[in-house]
DNA sequence: TGACATTGTGTGATCGTTAATACGTCGCGT
DNA sequence: ACGCGACGTATTAACGATCACACAATGTCA
């Protein structure tokens, strides 16, 4: 609150030239001798001289801000998501502004809208929802750029993703390829989530003609290792136990092990176990996991350029356009190869 | 780039009100009449009018954003602390700008500086290094709220942190006292960087007696669970290997103890290890970790609430403050207790 | 020597909002 | 009937910077 600020004005009065030529000095514009720009950088330096980027984006129009909204920051594929769209961004002079949903859908349209007022030139999201699109549509149709960090093809929004489908029909692809048949899921059941990887793993037991067992799968209700835990707590309970789970994301499948652990299970003698995001944690388990992985910087990098591609764009957005990002799986020991 | 925006002036054409009627209808002023008031609102809804917060700023000279510098998200205990950072700031009307140094001096003086240039309200900085303030503790004297997120008591600069250097000797002391002789600690050895730890483990072992050996400290370059696993790689390949090890965070932790695996080790009884900040994976790994744990919303709601109450103070700050936040021992089976 | 570029610098409007103040139009009291 | 306060709304000037343009003071050429 009234901190003293430094303006154009202060270096234009000790100079004596004016606001003008000071702030073209500054800007280096040859149309200044270089001995008064000397002069005026001398002052300017003298007096901690900075700019103000509030008043430059009034008469600029643009903010060179962007808005990144997360539906929860500690999720570790999240983390890196975060850290290197902000060093993506950074590189081409833009400042990153956060905020986390806390996958609550009021919540992503407040933040949103505080996004829009403060005039970001444009947003990053993890939407809490493929299924509520709605408000963010609309960004886009008043022109607004705008890309997410899930993908919907249909979605009518731009979007770079991870193909989660493909990644999850590849783990239990894998996993019916070693043999197993009776498989187990980890991974979210709201209607109105993400169904992407569910999608994958029908599609890979259909192509199998493994019928699926809703008994199978368990909602962990969120994403944390002792989520993970108690899902696979059901799961292994079942009279007829799966004989290999795939968990959504690592952090589920670290808390599947640590069940096996608990319960004496070997893995993947007994159980074998797949993750997703293949994270620090991953190849570093107590079993080495086997994991669907990804370059996240690919991912951001495609995103941010095109979020950039977006903002300089005169006139009219072009068609939304979306990327998926074929991810590999990583074979460790969790899933060893049965004879 | 050259999107449309809906001004005041809009709603005041609309109404054919003035824009200053309008701009006092919307704040809710008494001095305009209600049914005015509601054409007014109503307009502004049917044109979908949302306040240009950069012009407000302008004005009122204050952004209600701040700056927060991590030197890397990624680090576990760092993502915990942006996420209850963003949380609230956000329930006290704050956006959040990030930025992280990467480590790098001069990279977090440029994001210092660009964050005043952009008039953050006020910034939390978890510093590269606690030997190198002199730009922020500058920060300070020109009257710019501060609060740093890990401690000394001599900075000159307010912060909230938790005592690294007792929970590091808490740690240490607890290893001790179940009979540990040969303690390995893994952490940075940067002459440049935050000693606390060091310091918290030199004194545990003074107190019982026994000589620090430069041997058995091993720097880990880093903070992943891979430079864990090489700097106990280092340690246990002594002539005299340590009987328990100290790692500064869990990932360190994690990866000493990823070694002990590959290498036939039982943990605790071939070696004991501790960590530090207490993740939600250090009570999930191969060997639940005895790790050193505290509130980390404790931290940064204290950190919050002294950075809001500067930027509220009139005139000049007061004097810098700084708070400790004693950490606890969780002991689990890493370091069993020895009989 | 007078017309005309060229060069260097200043003036004024503008971005969207708020704050201070001015200005009509009432109603009321005397 | 006249003045005065209250009320409702408009006008003007900020905030700090940029941009388009105006305008002197030179220098150049016929």
């Amino acid at each position: 609150m009234g901190r003293p600020i430094v303006r154009l004005k202060d270096v234009a009065d000790k100079t004596g030239f004016s606001v003008n030529t000071v702030s073209l000095a500054l800007r280096g514009s040859p149309r200044i001798p270089e001995d008064t720009a000397m002069r005026i950088r001398d002052a300017a330096r003298d007096l901690n001289y900075m700019p103000n980027q509030v008043a430059k984006s009034l008469v600029s129009r643009e903010t060179k801000t962007i808005g990144l909204v997360l539906t929860d920051i500690t999720n570790p594929a999240l983390t890196q998501a975060a850290q290197s769209i902000e060093l993506a961004l950074a590189e081409r002079g833009y400042s990153t502004l956060f905020a986390t949903s806390n996958n609550d859908l009021d919540e992503e349209k407040r933040v949103i809208a505080m996004f829009q007022s403060r005039q970001v030139d444009g947003m990053l999201i993890y939407p809490r929802s493929h299924r509520e699109l709605d408000h963010i549509r609309q960004l886009r149709r008043a022109n607004y750029p705008v890309v997410l960090l899930v993908a919907d093809p249909d979605a009518g929004v731009d979007a770079v993703s991870v193909d989660e489908r493909r990644g999850a029909y590849r783990a239990v692809r894998h996993l019916i390829d070693i043999g197993h048949k009776r498989i187990g899921i980890i991974d979210s059941a709201n209607p109105l989530g993400n169904h992407e990887k569910r999608e994958g793993y029908d599609a890979a037991l259909h192509e199998a003609n493994i019928a699926v067992d809703p008994q199978l799968s368990a909602d962990p209700q969120g994403h944390s290792v002792i989520r993970g835990y108690w899902a696979m707590d059901k799961l292994m309970r079942l009279p007829q136990r799966p004989s290999a789970v795939f968990a959504a994301n690592d952090s589920l499948a670290i808390g599947a092990l640590r069940w096996t652990q608990k319960n004496g299970l070997r893995v993947p003698e007994d159980v074998a176990i797949v993750g997703f995001d293949n994270i620090e944690f991953a190849e570093h388990a107590a079993t080495p996991l086997t994991s669907v992985n990804y370059e996240i910087r690919l991912v951001t990098d495609l995103a941010v350029a095109r979020l950039i591609e977006l903002i300089g764009t005169e006139g009219a957005l072009p068609e939304p356009s979306v990327t998926l990002i074929d991810p590999e799986l990583i074979v460790r020991e969790s899933t060893h190869r049965r004879n």
